[in-house]
DNA sequence: ATCCTTATCTACATTAATGTCAATAGTGGA
DNA sequence: TCCACTATTGACATTAATGTAGATAAGGAT
């Protein structure tokens, strides 16, 4: 009743989003309720729509910031490291994609929504990957086509990692891969990547 | 009112998974509720509930079905060809977890129930994939630890299938692959895979 | 200081889905 | 033929979520 905190929009949409991220993490799907978010952010869920119009465009936004940040670090990171280390990029990128809930996020919108139809997936991603497919180009050894190449590694690491991040512990059950050996997996998918764009130099 | 159709227990069932299986083809998730599934079987829901005991068991039986086919199929493959051809069984192979909804089926229960904390994932399923397994590692040139490469690359394949199926065709917008790269993306896998399982034999 | 914009809240309306229960009616077996 | 079993159903209860509307108040601009 006495107090009523009054933020920014843009306050409030990032303070919203942040909650929103941490609860995926923690919670999962479910957690992406409006109305525990805002109540976790200290807001009504009226408000929450208020900002975002929907649901829907709530964990449309909150998948844009994920992705962006996700496509920039590797993008970073493919800048930074002279040497080509599929390995460890790969370690990194799988881990980050199941433990923060990326690729369940993804999934929830791509099944229950309709990801890939019509609304065009943030100009700002489409952007970032458009960056990141000639740097990816640049590394491979191939001139001719190396951008076909490019593009499909990606899409395999992409693939790959979102079907690991949703049913890779069911996989592993079911597969009778032990802890170990799943924890291994981006390094050794790493390692055939590696080993994929340097044909004959082993 | 007048005309009550009764079926025993065993046909209910698989009248209700195949209306089921039916319906996720064509309509998505949102055709799995019990409602329309019932409905479309010429059976109110409460028999559908009365079959199955709630919702999710009849998802979990319905992924059960289709999961266990799949893998027959895989199996049945493997075991007539003469030649590893993989290239030909990923394409078969990611088509129908595509087209039929299989992957979003399993992403849906992956994510929206545990479909592997607690759970078991049906015995069935278990003895396919143990029987999966030696199948494959049969045709691996390495004697040692050949199952363990086995199960890597069934992980691999499984992995990014389901990733395929699920979010494919909003990557290949992202990553700008038209559709004739995207159909022949299982294709190159599998040349891929035979590559990894050939080292040095060309 | 006053005003205008709009972020915020409470309360309500709506919807869609699951699951329960008691009654009913086929059907196979005695 | 009759009976017991159970598949089937309609009606109801519940729940959880989204979204709406009108009122209110915070804070910047003039």
């Amino acid at each position: 009743m006495a107090g009523r905190k009054r933020r920014s929009a843009d306050e409030a949409r990032a303070e919203l989003l942040q909650v929103a991220e941490d609860r995926l993490a923690r919670y999962g799907l479910e957690g992406l309720n409006i109305v525990d978010v805002a109540g976790a952010a200290g807001m009504s869920h009226a408000t929450l729509i208020h900002h975002f119009g929907s649901t829907e465009d709530m964990r449309r936004a909150l998948v844009t910031r994920m992705t962006d940040r996700l496509l920039r670090d590797v993008i970073a990171v493919l800048e930074t490291e002279a040497e080509l280390a599929p390995e460890k990029l790969l370690r990194d990128l799988f881990s980050t994609l199941s433990k923060g809930g990326h690729a369940k996020l993804l999934a929830w919108l791509a099944v229950e929504q309709g990801l890939s139809q019509s609304a065009d997936p943030a100009a700002e991603i489409d952007d970032l990957f458009a960056e990141l497919v000639p740097i990816v180009a640049k590394r491979l050894p191939t001139g001719a086509d190396g951008e076909l190449l490019a593009r499909r590694m990606i899409y395999l690491i992409a693939t790959s990692a979102i079907g690991y991040g949703i049913a890779g512990d069911t996989l592993a059950n079911l597969i009778k891969l032990d802890h170990a050996e799943v924890e291994d997996y981006p390094a050794w998918l790493g390692a055939q990547v590696r080993e994929m764009l340097e044909p004959d130099t082993d």
